[in-house]
DNA sequence: TGTACATCAGTGAACGCGCGTTCACTGATGTAC
DNA sequence: TGTACATCAGTGAACGCGCGTTCACTGATGTAC
């Protein structure tokens, strides 16, 4: 005996999450059904009722675990302090990383964010929102912004976070190519350079209207 | 008699794709049966096979039919001429309009771009990349960008389509609601404000990198 | 340490159901004369 | 205009299949003494 009854349940119960987020990769969790999962876990059908109530408390499941990821790497994004450059290349690379440690989960999250139950697409835009009013918080802390109205902060985090997004999302579809993930990176760079631009020059530089 | 035999058929065949269309919305093509979608239009599920070989070629209609407003907004955006302020507040208003039009379609396009088949991801991914270029040799047409490289006028495009995707997104998750609406139209507005004015300052005050 | 009993992850048969697809059909519409 | 025939959108029975879920089970692991 190698491991004890709890170890292989958990381990038994962690191969169901990873072949459901591995299986609904290419289409949706929507799309999932019991028998593929247990199938690919080398389980026999019933015995997923040993771990879950059902397929949507599975799904509930990874809604958490990947919650749980996008806040971890909303806290390194956060705790990543410096000037200009600092800011702007860390936080990419902490977005790199962490999009490539649990791939699976941003990967989750972009898919179910359009094509979930509705509850889970609530879920999901409310969770990005929070992202957008910790960002407007972070970003009234900098120096430049004092003037600011609270609803152009508002509007910049949504702008940033909108372009992250779609990056995120970019990384995710490339596969791991390093050549196509380089030239993701560096864009994303340039962009939130841009953006910052813009922002500085925002109030000194009003628009034009 | 009010209508001819090929007119009636015609009628059926668009019950059926709005009947796609909309199964589809609270979840994904791949998660559609010919027999939800035959009994929505009131048809017996064979009579499905009159007007499409199958499932897979009824969701290939769709992409074009999606596709064909996707390029409708964007034909009309382009011939939105005019100063700073007509190109904004004009695009914005011609994007929500498409949208409003065409909801179903636009909402489709979200969702399977997300949530496809790898191969109408990947369809998807290529429309809006030819949006991304046909946008860049807009802006190298606008004045002051004669000096921008052809990298940093894709990358400022890649940020406006990315932006105008998540407020399309945006627009069809508020569900029509127009408080909702207008103040998505507002903060998208200000945006594209935010990004210009970055924009027109990007050589004049390069990054502090 | 050895034995007797309890737990419980995983098994396998069985169920009713909705699925896509086949096939021969019906009867209203359309056409040729 | 009237008739005889062709077309074809929609019908309805039938099929085999994968689905979620039930139930009684097995046998290795864990525990009490």
């Amino acid at each position: 005996m190698t491991q004890t009854r709890v170890e292989r349940k958990e381990r038994t119960r962690r191969a169901i999450l990873d072949a459901a987020l591995g299986l609904c990769e290419d289409s949706s969790l929507v799309a999932l059904s019991l028998r593929q999962v247990a199938k690919e876990v080398g389980i026999v059908p019933t015995g997923f009722y040993r771990h879950f109530d059902s397929i949507e408390s599975l799904g509930l499941t990874l809604v958490d675990e990947s919650f749980a990821s996008l806040r971890a790497l909303l806290r390194d994004v956060r705790r990543n302090q410096g000037d200009f450059h600092a800011i702007v290349d860390g936080s990419v690379s902490i977005l790199v990383e962490h999009v490539h440690r649990q791939r699976s989960h941003f990967a989750f999250i972009a898919r179910e964010r359009a094509a979930g139950q509705p509850a889970v697409r609530d879920a999901i835009r409310h969770e990005i929102d929070l992202c957008e009013r910790e960002l407007a918080t972070d970003l009234a802390h900098l120096p430049g912004t004092d003037a600011w109205s609270t609803d152009d902060l508002r509007v910049l985090s949504s702008l940033i976070v909108s372009a992250m997004v779609a990056v995120t999302e970019d990384i995710v579809a490339a596969g791991g190519r390093p050549e196509a993930e380089a030239q993701i990176v560096e864009t994303a760079r340039t962009q939130l350079r841009m953006v910052l631009v813009g922002a500085m020059n925002w109030r000194s530089t009003p628009p034009p209207a």
